[in-house]
DNA sequence: CATGATCCATAAAGAGGCCTTATGCCCGAT
DNA sequence: ATCGGGCATAAGGCCTCTTTATGGATCATG
């Protein structure tokens, strides 16, 4: 396409000339402007020459031990010290911003019952990151959403992206003790049949109650509202309206002083689990080993 | 020298990157941008990438036939374009700077005698072209002065020039009529010898005589100023106060209304001309071509 | 639902721009 | 007069960037 590619550098200064340019215009020096630029002297040379037939006229004035300005060199070389100026700033504030916000994408329930508790110990440690929660059950595409790590649940395996298991994605029913003590005590599985069952779709409870050895097919044609998301449900049985299956680690605090009670010891496993996930790619940015270094320790040490 | 590169890459962007980057941004397109740029949609996807790698952050957001800026790149984009409007602005105003001011350097004599009468159709011719005229007679160097072109005389062999001739430097004796008429009129060369010289050593006084056959060592002895330029001579003549020996080309006017007479036809010519110079790497500048074009026919026509 | 069109990513290979090394010239200073 | 500092220039090589070619993904269309 060579005719756009003339009207385009006609507008267009070499921009490799132009840095060079604005050094020397700066030390009023090609052998100090090289120095600085860290190349030859020899190549600042090369450049403003090619700078200096690009505009049709000599920058500089060749005095012995020194040079000079022309009267457009003179022109040219304020508006490319403030461009110049603008550019590094820009840069650099992008570095700096890119650096000092972290996007974290997260299930919502990790979100609520364990980031939300936790998060105040990262911004204690990383004063300068400024954390912005993205919640969302959508499984996140890095290449298309403006995230630097993510909490997803599942298997483990994806393509691209570096992965560090948090905790398992277990799960175990659990209601509160109220709802518990209206049948008198939940004794073996058989009795959660008596109550209603919080989202009664959801594989889990087939899966455990398999586990359990009691058929559970009757559970299916139950009516029945998945509400999205674990929060949710551990709030609804936390209310009595039902039994919940849910995952034990996003619960503690709520098992702890016994506003929800685990029956039974029996908790299932389908292999999948809560992972930490970020981009292959980036594992070496700061504020990414910064979060999952900080994440791994905090999730192993309670 | 690796370490000043490397610090001075860390503080300045990449600059073919950040060109692409501006027009990707522009245009929200990879394809659109390249083609503006006049290179591939590959080139401008590298580009990016590299840029992106740079800053630690991706800059846009892969999204199904449509891409976004991220924060990092949202932050950028602003100042980079601000900071190329400023670049281009001050190119192209350095470039027809260049391109609207002429600069001839010209002897003393050519700016006052030939120049001054010729250059306002130079200036109807090229009503965008202002000239400045610097005279000096110094024989100046383009690498040292701003000078785009020059007129000098001598022998017309210097290196790195282009020369055109505009007219030989011959010399013959001149003076006013009134001088003249005061010793009954110049007959034959001994004549001059009765009247004052205008500056008596000039070398051309001994060339002429020399043709005419009379001895003229008695002239060397004369008292007598050089004033340094034809045009001071010629004035000194008009006044009646001696007999110069000039350039006829550059005092047509004279001659033609009668303020100054040419006694003989005899005519010295040392070989020397007056030469229209400039540096041979700018010979195709456009106001270099334009002067020199509009100055020859200018002479030849006359 | 299949097909084509569009857009971006990626790999491989080639070209050319840019840098370095080496040298020369010029001027001023010791 | 010689030395030293500064810029220009030539030759050569590397490395960046570009192109070509291809694949994957999404969206529109019949």
């Amino acid at each position: 396409m060579p005719d756009l590619n003339a009207r385009q550098f006609a507008q267009l200064p070499p921009l490799q000339a132009i840095r060079v340019f604005e050094a020397v215009a700066r030390h009023l020096s090609f052998t100090k402007a090289a120095e600085e630029l860290g190349m030859t002297q020899a190549a600042a040379s090369y450049q403003i020459k090619l700078l200096e037939e690009r505009i049709g006229a000599p920058l500089f004035l060749r005095r012995p031990k020194q040079i000079e300005l022309t009267e457009p060199g003179q022109r040219l070389a304020p508006a490319v010290s403030e461009a110049f100026s603008l550019l590094s700033g820009a840069y650099s504030a992008a570095r700096a911003g890119a650096e000092g916000v972290l996007c974290v994408s997260t299930l919502l329930t990790f979100a609520s019952n364990w980031l939300a508790q936790h998060l105040g110990s990262f911004q204690v440690a990383h004063p300068s990151l400024a954390v912005r929660v993205d919640t969302s059950n959508r499984v996140v595409d890095f290449a298309r959403e403006d995230i630097d790590i993510a909490i997803r649940s599942g298997g483990g395996k994806w393509p691209g992206v570096e992965t560090h298991m948090l905790f398992k994605a277990d799960f175990t029913p659990v209601l509160s003790p109220r709802l518990a003590a209206s049948i008198g005590g939940v004794n073996e599985p058989a009795d959660l049949l008596k109550l209603p069952i919080l989202d009664p779709g959801d594989i889990w409870w087939q899966e455990w109650f398999e586990l359990a050895g009691l058929p559970a097919e009757e559970l299916a044609s139950r009516p029945g509202t998945s509400m999205g998301a674990q929060a949710y449900e551990a709030n609804a049985a936390m209310a009595g309206h039902g039994v919940a299956i849910l995952t034990r680690a996003l619960f503690k605090n709520e098992l702890a002083d016994g506003r929800l009670i685990q029956p039974f010891d029996l908790v299932g496993d389908d292999g999948h689990a809560y992972w930490l996930v970020y981009p292959t790619a980036r594992r070496n940015v700061p504020k990414i080993r910064a979060f999952r270094d900080w994440i791994l320790a905090e999730i192993a040490c309670q």
